[in-house]
DNA sequence: ACGGCTTTGTACGAACCGGTTAATTTCATT
DNA sequence: AATGAAATTAACCGGTTCGTACAAAGCCGT
């Protein structure tokens, strides 16, 4: 990508890094404004190539944002997968989840705003990717698995959903980032430093795995 | 605001009528589409009045969004203030709390949309209304007086925290609503036909109140 | 009936912005 | 070294959209 800084002629071709390029600003800017508040121009602008190689390799607006998206989708759960938790006893490994959701939501501020967007446009862009879907559904499986090992024990009530458990993870921590904003100008920003960001992990764990116990 | 409609001649002055009248048009536009998304000629379209009185009563885009932000908090603490708890027990009220936030939250999306949006912009415009933070401090002290009484019956732990509490409450019941889109779409609606909902929501007081207790 | 406030209507401009046209350069293949 | 597809550059276009200018007139408290 520096190869464009050389100089005004010799330049290089390199179609894979030029897309990567135009991937990570745009999914900056996007996250920063919004699909119809980001701009062409300014993505093109904090880009190291132009805005013409925006439309010839991603056709228009949306279809950016839609790759956008779905590279915001791939790099958290490529995240998530590196979680090993077979080893672990079901509650410790239920917990671990838990924790590490937390920390890692708290981490990526940039895809938690993508998925607030996408839930303003109703989900529209997210409907059109098979690959989205795919990418999540797999998210789902290690908490089946801790269900069902938790059941099996006899630790866990007979009831107990994973795909409910994952709701109230994610709530809890999707939270934490997305409406920080408007909560501490309202309450102050008293829930935010690192020791109560602990404290709210330490509960959100308590009450996930107290709705998991018998 | 019908008076409009009934001819060319003999209209009546009714400015709060037509300011509410744009603001009610707004708030739908604003929330559909997001404050760079929405058109000032779409809202005037919709409206009873003509563009003109927007700028006439709200200066420019920026200004109508910020009354309408307002306006949707002020509507919604207004139905929050109906909410009778003292009479009750500090477990019943907590659990009568947590249950009408719920369903609160579920009956206003557009209120839940326009906090969404504002967060986005990072509470830039709820940072200039001294208005709506004035509102939100009366919302918490339901929960001050619950977790007092709640405490000297012995019942609560020593360290509950209300602000902690709000947070865990609005962030359930909050992502319920926000977060539908996304979700559905790739995990399916199971969690959102109305005994579910019930569901999720006994599971939120489960939790809440599980936190709460000693 | 005076005068300020409110309302109507229309047309317009100027910036903005998504998207295109067209020409040029690289590079793998032969 | 010829060739053609892929990659890149640069200038440009036309519709959209916020906001305003201008002109006129009706309502209503005092």
């Amino acid at each position: 990508m520096d190869d464009k800084t050389s100089g005004r002629n010799g330049w290089k071709q390199d179609p894979a890094g030029v897309r990567k390029n135009i991937l990570a600003v745009a999914m900056a800017e996007f996250a920063a404004n919004g699909l119809s508040g980001a701009r062409i121009d300014e993505i093109a602008a904090k880009t190291n190539t132009s805005k013409r190689m925006i439309y010839y390799y991603f056709g228009d607006k949306e279809g950016l944002y839609g790759r956008v998206l779905e590279e915001a989708y791939r790099e958290v759960r490529a995240g998530e997968q590196e979680l090993e938790l077979d080893h672990l006893p079901p509650v410790d490994a239920l917990r671990h989840l838990a924790e590490f959701t937390f920390d890692h939501h708290n981490r990526n501020p940039d895809f938690i705003r993508i998925v607030m967007i996408e839930n303003i446009h109703h989900g529209a862009y997210l409907e059109k990717s098979d690959l989205i879907r795919s990418l999540n559904a797999g998210a789902i499986q290690k908490l089946e698995a801790i269900c069902r090992r938790g059941r099996e024990a006899g630790l866990f009530r007979d009831d107990v959903e994973p795909l409910e458990l994952h709701w109230h993870i994610s709530a809890l921590s999707f939270f934490n980032v997305s409406n920080r904003a408007t909560f501490s100008h309202i309450f102050g920003d008293r829930l935010f430093s690192a020791d109560r960001q602990q404290l709210l992990k330490k509960h959100l764990v308590k009450m996930v795995v107290g709705l998991a116990l018998i």
